[in-house]
DNA sequence: AGCACGCCGACT
DNA sequence: GTCGGCGTGCTC
C-alpha cells in the first residue's frame, strides 16, 4: 500500500499519514485534500512511501490538486523553518500557500468578429465598430471608445450574432526587467560591492554578505546593480528584496521601476488576495523576476531564486511575534542556503549578530564609504543629569534647553526623542500612593491629554480620568507622574512660545497618510521642534534638522532588555544620520543619569566601532547573543493555578545539558495581560549546543493542558 | 483550528 | 423531563 505523509494546517507537531488510493499519483510537494474528522482540508504531501501494513487504519487522500506543486526547495525551507522555530510544520506550510486562497480574478471578456456574419442593417456606427475591431479581439468598452460610439452599439452587434464574446484568462504579466534600462553611475565602492555580489550570484551556491554603509552611501544602487548583472547573466533568475515595513515598499518599487523599466511584484499583507494569487502563480512559474515584500515574501515558491536582499537588516520589525514566531532576516539567510542563493544583508547600523558573523568571516563584508565624509554617528554629547537636573516637574535640562534655543534662533530644526506615548506614563494617587492600572492587567494606565483619557497601551482599554481615587476615594488626588511626549511638548511650548511644535507618535499620526503629511511639513521647515517617539526614527530626510535630543537615554538601558543599547545606537544613527548636511553638521545631546555607562560613553565618542566593541564585550562576558543563544518559553492562561502548575512541571523536567542554563520560571515582565497570567522561562546556551533538540526533548516531557498556551520564541527580540 | 463529547442551569 | 452553556480532547 502507498502511504503519503501530509502536512495539514493544524497545530500538531507532525504530518498525518493517508493512504494513496489506486489510480492516484501523489508526490512530495503536491497539494492534496484529505479527510480530517468530519471535514476535508487542504495539505501538502511531505513524503510518499510504500508499506506492507499499518497498525492503524488510514483514511485515503481525497484528491490531488494538481495545478500547483510546491517546489522542492520551498518545501525543504518550510520544513527547516518549522524545525528551527519549533512550530507546527503544517502551519508553516500553510504560510507558503497563502497566495492561493483567493479565487483567480474574473476572466476578461472580449468581443471578436464571427466569421462570415454581417449586420442585417449596416448603419454608420455599426460599420465604424467593425472597422475599428478588424480581426482583433477587444473588450467591449475599449471597442466602443475606439469607434467613438456608445457601448450599446457593440452590445447590439453581439445580440445579433455578428460579434461573439470570448473569455480570456486574466494572467498577470510581469514585464521582464531590462538590466540596461537606466543604469546608475556608481562610485568605486558601490561598483566593487556590486561586482562582489554579482560574481557570487554568477558562481552560484550560498554566499552571504553584509553590505555595510551609512545612509546616503548608495546601498540600494549597489544591490540593484548586482541584481541587474544577475539578470543579464541569467534572465530566469529571481531576486527577492525584503523590507522591514510595508510603508517602505512603494518608494523602492518606484526606484526599481525607474531602474529596470518594469515594475516588480509586490508582496505583503496589504496586497489584495486576487493580486497575491497572481504573484504566487507568476513566481512559481518563473514569470516574475523581482519581488519586493515584507518578511512573508520569504515563503513564496521561487522557481529560481538567485539573490535575496534584506534591507535595513537590523530592524526589529523583521521579527514576527504573533502566530508563528520567526525572524525574517535569519530565515532569509536559511532560505539562501537552501536555494544556493546569494544573500545580502544591508544596513547602516548592522545588528550585532550580523557584525559578529562578518567579523568571523562567515559573511563577506562589503563596506561603502560615507558621502562627503558624513559620520555614522553625529557629534554626540552626554548631559549628566546629576550635575544639572531639570527643575521639578520638567524634563529638559539647562544644556538641552540652551541647545534647542540656539538651534531655533538659527532657524534650524530640533527633534526630541522620548519613547513614551501620551502625557504621563503613570497616574498616582497623592493621598494613598495607589497606581492606576487597567482592569485585569498590571500594566499602568497612561494619561493622554490629547484625548483626555487614561489609556492602557497593551489592551487598548481607556477611561475618563476619575475624580476620585478608585482605591481610597480621595478627591482630585490623582497626579500624572513622569513624562510622555505630550508633556515634553507642553514644556517646549512653555519655553519657546514662538516656536512651531508638533508631536509624532502613533496617537497623533495614526495612519500612513497623516504620518507622511507630518513628515512633509517637517521636511519643508514648517515645524521648528518635533517631539517624537521611535515612530519617527526611520527613513526620513530632514535637511534643516541639526539637533537631536534624547530626553531619557537611560530608558533603553534599564530593565535588563538585551537589545536596549543596540536599539539606542541604531535610533541615534538613524535619527541623526539624516540630520544636517556637510555645511550644517548634526549634533545630538543625550540626557542621562549614568554617563559612565560604557555604552553611553562609546556613543558619546561617536564611534560605531567603539560602541560595537563595548556592547560586544558586555554580551561576551554574559555569553549572550551573538556569543550565545537564547530561547524564551512563555506560558499564559486565564487560570493562574494552571500556569503555575505547568511552570513547575517544566522546571522539574529540565533535561541535563552542558553549557546551557534555564532561568525561571518567573513572572513575565507583564505578568497579567488581558486577564491572562503570564510566566516565562529563559534558556541560554552556548552557540555549539543544539538548542532546538534540547527544547524538543524538554517540552516533550511535559503535558500542557488546553487551557494553557505555551509559546516558544527562539532567538527572542522582545522581552515582554 | 474546528468539531465533537460531556456534565450542570432555564425552558416548552 | 429537554436545550444548551463552553471546558477538554482529538483529528492520520
Amino acid at each position: 500500500m502507498k502511504v503519503a505523509s501530509v502536512l495539514i494546517p493544524l497545530p500538531v507537531p507532525e504530518a498525518f499519514d493517508y493512504e494513496v488510493p489506486e489510480g492516484l499519483t501523489a508526490v512530495r510537494g503536491d497539494q492534496v485534500t484529505v479527510p480530517l474528522g468530519p471535514r476535508l482540508i487542504r495539505g501538502v504531501v511531505a513524503e510518499v512511501f510504500e508499506t506492507t501494513g499499518s497498525n492503524r487504519r488510514l483514511k485515503a487522500i481525497d484528491q490531488v490538486v494538481s495545478e500547483h506543486r510546491l517546489p522542492e526547495r520551498t518545501l525543504t525551507f518550510v520544513e527547516w523553518a518549522a524545525r528551527w522555530t519549533l512550530s507546527p510544520p503544517g502551519e508553516m506550510a500553510a504560510t507558503a500557500l497563502k497566495g492561493l486562497r483567493a479565487p483567480r480574478p474574473r476572466p476578461e471578456r472580449r468581443v471578436k468578429r464571427v466569421e462570415g456574419r454581417s449586420p442585417a442593417r449596416p448603419t454608420a456606427t455599426r460599420t465604424a465598430v467593425l472597422e475599428a475591431l478588424g480581426h482583433r479581439s477587444m473588450t467591449g468598452a475599449d471597442l466602443a471608445r475606439a469607434a467613438n460610439v456608445s457601448t450599446g452599439v457593440v452590445k447590439g452587434l453581439v445580440d445579433e450574432g455578428v460579434l461573439t464574446v470570448i473569455e480570456i484568462e486574466a494572467v498577470a504579466v510581469f514585464d521582464a526587467p531590462d538590466p540596461d534600462h537606466a543604469p546608475a553611475t556608481l562610485n568605486p565602492d558601490q561598483a566593487a560591492s556590486a561586482t562582489a555580489i554579482a560574481e557570487a550570484v554568477a558562481k552560484g551556491g550560498f554566499a552571504p554578505f553584509l553590505l555595510d554603509g551609512v545612509t546616503g552611501s548608495g546601498k540600494t544602487e549597489a544591490y540593484l546593480e548586482a541584481a541587474a548583472r544577475a539578470l543579464r547573466h541569467d534572465p530566469t533568475a529571481q531576486v527577492l528584496i525584503l523590507l522591514p515595513e510595508i510603508a517602505l515598499t512603494q518608494a523602492l518599487i518606484e526606484r526599481i521601476t525607474a531602474r529596470f523599466g518594469a515594475a516588480p511584484a509586490e508582496w505583503h499583507s496589504g496586497v489584495t488576495p486576487p493580486k497575491r494569487r497572481q504573484v504566487w502563480e507568476a513566481v512559481v512559474a518563473g514569470r516574475c523576476n523581482i519581488v519586493v515584500g515584507a518578511r512573508s515574501a520569504l515563503f513564496l515558491p521561487y522557481a529560481n531564486l538567485k539573490l535575496v536582499v534584506v534591507d535595513e537588516e537590523h530592524d526589529g520589525s523583521f521579527k514576527q511575534e504573533e502566530g508563528l514566531v520567526y525572524h525574517g532576516r535569519d530565515l532569509a539567510v536559511a532560505r539562501g542556503r537552501i536555494e544556493g542563493a546569494t544573500v545580502v544583508l544591508a544596513s547602516a547600523t548592522p545588528s550585532l549578530e550580523t557584525l559578529w558573523n562578518a567579523r568571523q568571516g562567515r559573511y563577506g563584508w562589503l563596506k561603502l564609504a560615507a558621502r562627503h565624509g558624513a559620520a555614522v554617528l553625529p557629534d554626540i554629547d552626554l548631559i549628566d543629569l546629576r550635575t544639572c537636573p531639570p527643575d521639578p516637574q520638567t524634563w529638559l535640562s539647562q544644556p538641552l534647553r540652551d541647545a534647542i534655543g540656539e538651534t531655533f534662533a538659527r532657524g534650524e530644526q530640533s527633534l526630541l526623542f522620548l519613547n513614551r506615548r501620551g502625557y504621563a506614563p503613570v497616574v498616582l494617587c497623592r493621598a494613598c500612593g495607589h497606581r492606576l492600572t487597567a482592569p485585569d492587567t498590571d500594566s499602568w494606565l497612561v494619561e493622554h491629554r490629547y484625548t483626555g483619557r487614561l489609556v492602557c497601551h497593551l489592551t487598548g482599554f481607556s477611561m475618563m480620568k476619575p475624580k476620585l481615587c478608585p482605591s481610597c476615594g480621595a478627591e482630585d488626588s490623582l497626579v500624572p507622574v513622569g513624562p510622555g511626549v505630550e508633556r515634553v511638548e507642553e514644556e517646549v511650548r512653555r519655553l519657546f512660545p514662538e516656536a512651531r511644535t508638533a508631536i509624532f507618535s502613533s496617537d497623533t499620526v495614526p495612519d500612513g497618510a497623516s504620518a507622511r503629511a507630518l513628515i512633509q511639513s517637517m521636511a519643508e521647515g514648517e515645524i521648528d521642534i518635533l517631539v517624537a517617539t521611535q515612530a519617527a526614527a526611520k527613513g526620513h530626510n530632514f535637511p534643516r534638522l541639526t539637533l537631536v535630543g534624547v530626553v531619557d537615554a537611560d530608558l533603553g538601558l534599564r530593565g535588563g532588555d538585551l537589545r536596549a543599547a543596540e536599539r539606542t545606537y541604531q535610533l541615534l544613527a538613524q535619527a541623526t544620520g539624516r540630520a544636517g548636511r556637510a555645511d550644517k553638521p548634526g549634533r545630538a545631546l543625550l540626557q542621562t543619569w549614568t554617563p559612565e555607562h560604557p555604552v553611553l560613553m562609546a556613543l558619546a565618542a561617536g564611534d560605531r566601532d567603539a560602541f560595537v566593541e563595548a556592547e560586544m564585550g558586555e554580551r561576551e562576558a554574559a555569553s549572550l547573543p551573538p556569543h550565545g543563544r537564547l530561547a524564551a518559553i512563555i506560558l499564559s492562561s486565564e487560570n493562574a493555578m494552571a500556569v503555575e502548575k505547568v511552570a513547575r512541571d517544566l522546571a522539574e523536567a529540565i533535561p541535563n545539558a552542558e553549557r546551557l542554563e534555564v532561568y525561571g520560571p518567573a513572572d513575565a515582565p507583564l505578568a497579567l495581560v488581558r486577564g491572562r497570567r503570564r510566566k516565562r522561562l529563559l534558556v541560554r546556551a552556548d552557540r555549539d549546543v543544539n538548542l532546538q533538540a534540547f527544547l524538543r526533548a524538554w517540552l516533550g516531557r511535559v503535558k500542557v493542558p488546553a487551557s494553557v498556551r505555551l509559546t516558544v520564541d527562539v532567538d527572542p527580540y522582545s522581552f515582554l
